[in-house]
DNA sequence: TGGAACCTTCACATAGATGTGATGGTCAAG
DNA sequence: CTTGACCATCACATCTATGTGAAGGTTCCA
């Protein structure tokens, strides 16, 4: 599993801790992966990676699920509040890293250009679109 | 300025102390904020929100900052490969956002359907983009 | 001259995600 | 049976971004 997924062992095992996900045991007590944990430790780490704490996680895990249709009935209304909530302030962070992206970007080239052309006279666009603003 | 910034007094020490910002100090010791440093704190909430390390936002900062042109001189060939790198990892990390975003934009409306229709009959459409994948 | 409202430094605390190591069980092959 | 390659648990370490509080200086206003 670790190697599947690239999760180290001693995560796997927190994320258990955390009740992300439940392997079953085999009778000697070693844990089992089904294979659809490989996806599910995947998209674990995506939602850690974007910040969500595994509380979050926890609880949005289950309206992800894979076959989606079969997960309406346990929908409580303070989860779907919630889900709503961790949308939105994604997508907040998603702008602000897309900001921040295309400062780099537009650095990039506008270094790449400098160096292309004669490399002693330097003067770029004097523009700043100023990149700022957090989310949290 | 933590009032300007949100940061608190304790963060603003902090960054200080990781050599994100370096306020000039007054006659009696005081820290002195010139009023850049407001956009300059910002955008470092910004990056660390971004989930990059504060010892990576020390190296790309200077490559961001104000008046863009002036800053041209001091880029090396390793800082632009950094930024570059960064630039291409905060890129997959905005996908996989973007996708769990969508994710839960998906299921959201789905339910929203489902609940403005007859509640017990739940058939909602069974693909699955699945969500998955990480960065790190 | 006080006192409120700032500021300073130092230092310890915490929460979350991870690493690392010790100690011991299990299994399969030689 | 032993050895090597797994696995398990437990517990402590680490790093980052933060909070919190103590002990004391400065400024300003009354």
């Amino acid at each position: 599993m670790s190697r599947l997924t690239g999760a180290s062992r001693r995560l796997l095992r927190y994320y258990e801790e955390q009740g992300l996900i439940v392997p079953d045991r085999g009778a000697n007590g070693y844990r089992e992966y089904d294979d659809r944990y490989v996806d599910r430790v995947n998209q674990i780490r995506g939602l850690l990676d974007a910040g969500l704490p595994t509380r979050i996680i926890k609880q949005i895990l289950p309206c992800l699920d894979k076959p989606r249709s079969i997960h309406f009935p346990d929908a409580t209304p303070e989860m779907l509040a919630l889900l709503t909530a961790e949308r939105d302030r994604l997508t907040e962070r998603i702008d602000v890293l897309i900001r921040n992206r295309d400062a780099m970007s537009e650095y990039l080239t506008e270094v790449g250009l400098c160096r292309a052309l004669a490399p002693g006279s330097s003067q770029g666009t004097p523009n700043s679109p100023s990149v700022v603003s957090a989310t949290s």
